[in-house]
DNA sequence: CTCATGACTGCAAACGTTTGCGGGAATGTT
DNA sequence: AACATTCCCGCAAACGTTTGCAGTCATGAG
């Protein structure tokens, strides 16, 4: 098999030295516009192409943007992935995917794999069973940008970006309130999570603020999804005092919640409203279709991938961006009278 | 900041050289036990990582496979893609992820910096507007082994895996047929996908194999999703000679049909059975659940990253694998009588 | 003529690793 | 005693690219 061209064999044909050619095609201001023509030309003519790894390996960076994720699930990652993807490609950069199958130990040797290979930087959902941020460690030592993705801590010299959780709870509430309805169940994961104590607080104040005096907050928190059915049992087995309308965090628990409530015979949404927080996806999908308080994974991705860029550029603080969310109607939330 | 540790340290430190402390690294035979755990124990001592990008510089490869598709959508690819990774993972290489919007100049694109990158294997699933695959000389003339995933084009030297079409729409008729069906509506995608096509053939194959005498394949085409209404709409809007069972072929033409059905009032299963392929997620989730001829991703994923390492091994002839498939039984489809 | 200036190009080192080859010491064989 | 064999290890080149530095040449100024 023939070798593949190298800017040696430019250098050669054009009787110009390889550093000439070198520069020439990084369009270094020293070499005269007539040799970067030739070189150039010469280039194509040959089919000439970088090589990444050697380049990679001379200037000590890859080129490539790590995103590491406990999983891919069916709802928020394949935006996210499609949003980093855009906005690295535009920026010339490649983009690794590492899984950790939501195992801390794989997190810290799939942070060390990054660091080895020399990533540009690293978007990092955490393991929910990440406990610490000692494992990200090596990535601060040799001066990796890290950007936490979504589940996040605050933390010193980690840039982090997520959704308005506070909002999220808080808007909610205001459509439903707006809609009549003045008992609302919010379904909640963890309470261990950040992502539930903003949204709780948000659906909290959101409570106050619209309704204070009519309705006290109804909240409930699920650890394994198998226990929703009990508690959806307990809240709408009588007919006198059932929730009109039920508020999900996640596709997931809207899902189940949805599936059990259909179970108990109740339609949607003239038995019980829905509203859930997503992507977009899932809610368009179902039937009838869900209104939603919509988090763009797509553009959270596509600003992940711009803060890479940013942070190696400037080394100012560290950022923490909240992304706005909105309500996206659809035809679950049915208006009382 | 201090520079990362390389092998020339621990040479230092030990008074050897650089090559043994290769060599002991890599478990070379030239070198003594004794010498091998002196270096292991100084490399873990001194922090040492081996910097990726000069050995694969050096080595001409990068360890790294790619993954190209043409989007990231919910159905399939998170399965794949967790598919994959893990099998990588286990051979100790890293996944490497280019979306294409199914543009084929991406595609091409993308596969040139594959060779860039020089990436041990490609794993491509074919963008719809891609029409020939000369877009994918580099890739044979680099003699980067390529396997086409799913929509798979019959070539030579290159591999594919898929699903097997024919067996998917084969059993599901078998297994209507069983269950009492006499009148099963096939909904396909565009005719001029192989996948398609095959899919079709194993269902006419049934059909004739099954009910010979009693029953006529009936079949429709999808381009768009938005003709799904009104075509269904003709099958569905007198209640004689009204299929009794519906198969999609995809999940998006199943959650569709659905919804359709579910607007029209029909009942699923009591006044209509239905039947999907698919990975199993939204079958699932779906109220009530759906019976479906299962389609593992995540097998083929992990397949198909077995595969770049057989085929780097040994160069033997071009590989074609056909996934099994089978029936999964949930609420979807009623016992007839 | 001399010298400085500026525009362009070449030399050579360096990045960290792998690897063919050769050498030295110890052991075994005639 | 001479020679072959085996076991370890070091030397040095090579992979393709970037880059600090020095060099050449022409031009213009003094």
């Amino acid at each position: 098999m023939n070798r593949r061209t190298t800017i040696k064999d430019i250098a050669r044909v054009l009787s110009l030295s390889i550093s000439t050619v070198s520069r020439a095609l990084s369009d270094h201001p020293d070499i005269s516009p007539m040799t970067k023509r030739r070189v150039s030309e010469a280039a194509a003519q040959l089919g000439y192409r970088a090589n990444l790894l050697a380049r990679g390996f001379r200037q000590q960076h890859s080129g490539i943007v790590a995103l590491v994720l406990p999983e891919v699930n069916d709802y928020f990652s394949p935006s996210l992935i499609a949003g980093v993807s855009a906005s690295l490609r535009q920026s010339g950069r490649m983009l690794q995917i590492f899984l950790t199958q939501d195992r801390s130990e794989l997190e810290a040797e799939v942070v060390q794999q990054c660091v080895d290979l020399q990533v540009e930087g690293v978007l990092l959902s955490l393991a929910s069973t990440s406990v610490g941020l000692d494992h990200l460690k090596p990535l601060v030592q040799n001066e990796v940008p890290c950007i936490l993705i979504d589940k996040t801590a605050e933390d010193v010299q980690l840039h982090s970006v997520r959704f308005d959780g506070y909002q999220a709870g808080y808007q909610a509430v205001r459509y439903l309130v707006s809609k009549g309805h003045r008992d609302i169940l919010a379904i909640l994961g963890s309470c261990t999570w950040r992502l539930t104590q903003e949204r709780e607080s948000g659906f909290r104040a959101g409570i106050a603020q619209f309704a204070g005096g009519q309705m006290s907050p109804n909240v409930i928190h699920v650890e394994q999804v198998g226990e929703l059915e009990l508690l959806l049992a307990k809240q709408f087995s009588l007919a006198e005092g059932r929730p009109s309308a039920l508020f999900a965090m996640s596709d997931e628990l809207l899902a189940h919640s949805m599936r059990y409530l259909q179970r108990m015979g109740l339609r949607i949404p003239e038995d019980v409203s829905v509203l859930g927080v997503s992507d977009g996806k899932f809610p368009m999908v179902s039937v009838p279709s869900i209104s939603y308080v919509k988090t763009s994974g797509y553009d959270m991705g596509w600003l992940a991938g711009l803060m890479v860029s940013r942070v190696r550029a400037q080394e100012g603080g560290t950022e923490h961006v909240s992304m706005p969310v909105e309500i996206v109607e659809q035809e679950s939330v049915a208006l009382l009278a």
